[in-house]
RNA sequence: GGGGAGUUGCCCGAGCGGCCAAUGGGAACAGACUGUAAAUCUGUCGGCGAGAGCCUUCGCAGGUUCGAAUCCUGCACUCCCCA
């Protein structure tokens, strides 16, 4: 891969990190340094938040907007009636039209965060838009006649299922010529000449570029589309990340507290820490270098600014910077902040710390508390508690606030209801 | 078509009539050490219960037994070898 590239757009995301399979580089850079782009994602709208692994997209898109090209949001409300066998064991439940709606009303939210919507800025449209109204027989003959049965057989989604002899209806069969035609239509509708994506959409996407290929039936790689995938987002151990103490890391404000996001790039591992810089901060490259010669417990610095950034980035500049005061007054002057995700309970009758700890998500069962407590992890105003059946009252509020600890990283205030 | 092996807790994987909520490893959580890191060491790791104890788990459905993850029958799925 050659490392200088003429276009701000690839030469962006080839220093940061972000390109992992590229069917055509050369003729991409070609064209983003000659003129203006439009390139496409496409988000499935199966839940109604989005996780970290989904920054990758998102930055993409951004990085696209801030080089000058412009980013299409595609929602999948039509392919989503059908469901992505990517890497699935089974078939996913059939969603409702509502379901479909409500989630996407709440990814809009996101998406506002990480682009500018407007004429001739980023746009958001739904593939249910021309998929719904495709006629089936007009559907078999424009694009079911450039698909043979044997190509579609060898697409890793097919066959792993078939392999594992698990069944993959002819529903599910079909996502993958309704994603390729998408892209047809992107181009046709809005001159859309890239399609970018993560790695396990890279089957996906090459589709696309395809079946363009053979409808428009040119072989010039000037007028091919192009397809761009960035890796998933994995630890240094090569895992998947995306997990908290409260579950899955999501985007939305209403599935994981800001304090927690936060959080949750602050403990990242010292091996992770540059990478993610480069890839999820948008501080200067100078900045990125002086941080990443940080050493030994210097890299804690390195860590909240990251997580400052990234916070920022997705939830704002205020809640990035209340979580990393609250995360200062915690951890740097065990205090109990304000900005701590709280409860409210009814403590005019004691309550059992027991289930203080299931109440604030900080143990799954009362068993666990139990046992949470007898190993001496918990802490109630920073004093330890041993006895399993230790119960709390109004007394334990310290101006009207109890900070209940799980270990050291884990703290949630307590306020009383009345 | 013929022959053989298998399906166990979040994952891998022992157990092969009672001592089995089930050895061991990984993951996870907590403790010690640290830098809110990594590595390491220790503890915990189905649910309810203060406890005694009770309840639900070993592919699914039945059966044999005082008693089954372990034996029998049927069903489903996975894998290997020969054709």
């Amino acid at each position: 891969m050659s490392s200088s590239f003429r276009s701000e757009f690839v030469r962006t995301l080839h220093e940061r990190g972000f390109i992992h399979q590229c069917t055509h580089l050369d003729a991409l850079d070609q064209r983003a340094a000659e003129g203006r782009i439009v390139g496409y994602i496409g988000f499935d709208l199966t839940a109604d938040s989005l996780h970290v692994g989904s920054l990758f997209p998102l930055m993409l898109l951004r990085i696209l907007q801030q080089t000058g090209h412009q980013p299409i949001v595609v929602l999948g409300g039509g392919t989503t009636k059908v469901g992505d066998p990517s890497g699935k064991d089974e078939s996913r439940q059939l969603m409702t039209d509502e379901r479909i709606a409500a989630n996407k009303a709440k990814l809009q939210t996101i998406f506002d965060q990480f682009l500018t919507f407007g004429p001739n800025e980023a746009l958001v449209v739904d593939n249910s838009e021309w998929l719904d109204e495709l006629k089936y027989l007009d559907m078999l003959r424009t694009v079911g006649t450039h698909f043979t049965i044997n190509r579609m057989m060898t697409f890793d989604s097919v066959k792993t299922r078939l392999e594992r002899e698990q069944p993959l209806t002819f529903l599910e069969f079909n996502y993958m010529i309704l994603q390729a035609y998408d892209f047809v239509e992107l181009n046709k509708r809005y001159g859309c000449t890239l399609q970018m994506g993560a790695s396990d959409q890279w089957g996906n996407i090459v589709n696309g570029v395809e079946l363009h290929r053979r409808m428009v039936g040119r072989e010039d790689e000037d007028d091919s589309l192009i397809g761009l995938t960035c890796p998933l987002l994995t630890d240094s151990q090569g895992k998947k990340m995306g997990k908290s103490a409260a579950g899955a890391v999501w985007l939305n404000p209403d599935r994981l507290s800001d304090f927690d996001f936060w959080q949750f790039w602050r403990n990242v591992d010292d091996a992770d820490v540059v990478r993610f810089l480069r890839l999820f901060s948008e501080l200067p490259s100078e900045e990125i270098d002086r941080l990443a010669a940080l050493e030994g417990r210097e890299i804690n610095d390195a860590k909240k600014a990251l997580a400052t950034a990234v916070t920022a980035l997705v939830r704002g500049r205020e809640a990035a910077e209340t979580s990393a005061r609250t995360a200062q007054e915690t951890f740097e002057q065990g205090a109990s902040s304000e900005g701590l995700p709280t409860i409210v309970v009814d403590l005019r009758e004691p309550v059992r710390v027991t289930d203080l700890l299931v109440k604030a998500g900080l143990a799954d069962s009362n068993g666990a508390a139990k046992r949470l407590i007898q190993g001496g992890g918990v802490r109630v105003n920073d004093a330890k508690v041993t006895d399993v059946q230790a119960a709390v009252s109004l007394a334990d509020l310290n101006d009207g606030v109890m900070k209940l600890s799980s270990g050291k990283k884990h703290h949630v205030l307590v306020r009383t209801s009345e």
